[in-house]
DNA sequence: TAGATTGTTAATCGATTAACAATC
DNA sequence: TAGATTGTTAATCGATTAACAATC
């Protein structure tokens, strides 16, 4: 175990070990390699050893990692053995399809509350929760205390937002609005965009 | 210009470049430089001079790019100066969200056909798309001649329903299900897991 | 012309891989 | 014990940055 500065190329591939981690536990088994684990995520086991024993001494030779141990250490390490509150910004297509969406629960998530901007929208519900006036954002998300946020938003607005976020305390914004946000650099920020995502693969046709 | 085998890692960057021009497109501009785009994306100039200059010499000494000329440029490396039709598996809610999702326009993508694998959601309509029946998934998309797909289906059904697509003659796919898919090396996947991105801020909290 | 900014080089920095002793 | 697999080292490979001549 080292525990100096982790590369933030290492904490991006964390999440992915867990993933599939917790599908091998679901599955029922009980240990892995890294070859193994390898294997399902597309990454070398030489690459998973040295990213596990950034942290640590987690696995056994000549048997390799308790699956278990593994996953509790890596929730550990990511900070999801909590649940952390997320405020949603914008309750439009995208807004609904996350307030439905089950992937949060066990992974660390919970929504806590839903803001928009459109005084048509607000205090109507989406699923059990009643869409808020985003011009309390700031009071309100102050008053959760939420770290975590979703913008679900038009480009033309996400800055602004993302802006009061700020103000409000969050540390991290998943930004599904198609544009680059201007933070600082204490609050991370990860982009998802299905256009973006989709012309990084057209180069290769 | 050298246009050898570009990294992975570059191209990765072009879209966000291309997304951060057509905005400035959008709002008149005419001209920028690398120290400018550089600002909006958050990337340094320097780097955005080598990557843009992998393709050419799109720029000018003194007064920087074209816009327009680079967003054609870009557009060209990426292949996105034309539409790509691209099917949707999963009517789900997610499913409903990306049919609806207006940031496809314009940046190189429509979709063509929507498939489910419930029997009770076949034929039902979803926006201007009857959804079809899954069972027919790699005869339709063989006919369509479809190259890029869209997963949002369940973990459980993600590699079986990404073998089909493959199959069928499908090259890109991005995968909505919080799964690593494996495919063979000729097909690129991109991978959106909320909770996954999420992950990765949390671990700086 | 003077100022600005590119494209490119060389230096630095960081990430990945291969190999293997240690050891379960 | 024999076989398997870790954690780690050293070598390789690749990406980023700084600097500047070229030139618009």
């Amino acid at each position: 175990m080292k525990a100096e500065k982790i590369p933030d190329i290492i904490v991006g591939r964390l999440p992915i070990y867990l993933r599939a981690l917790q599908r091998m536990a679901d599955n029922g088994l009980k240990t892995t390699s890294s070859q193994e684990l390898g294997e399902r995520v597309g990454i070398s086991a030489a690459q998973i050893r040295k990213d596990i024993s950034q942290f640590g001494d987690f696995g056994k030779q000549g048997t390799g990692y308790s699956i278990e141990y593994l996953l509790n250490k890596l929730r550990e390490i990511l900070k999801v053995d909590r649940v952390w509150d997320v405020v949603l910004v914008g309750a439009g297509d995208m807004g609904h399809a996350l307030v439905n969406y089950q992937g949060f629960k066990n992974r660390g998530f919970r929504i806590a509350a839903i803001f928009d901007a459109d005084k048509n929208k607000v205090g109507r519900k989406v699923g059990e929760f009643v869409i808020e006036d985003a011009e309390n954002l700031v009071e309100k998300v102050k008053a959760l205390d939420v770290k975590v946020a979703m913008l679900t938003i038009p480009a033309t607005a996400a800055q602004a937002v993302a802006e009061k976020l700020v103000q409000a305390g969050v540390k991290a914004i998943l930004n599904y609005a198609p544009i680059s946000l201007n933070v600082p650099d204490h609050v991370k920020v990860q982009y998802i965009d299905p256009s973006t995502h989709l012309q990084r693969m057209t180069y290769y046709l």
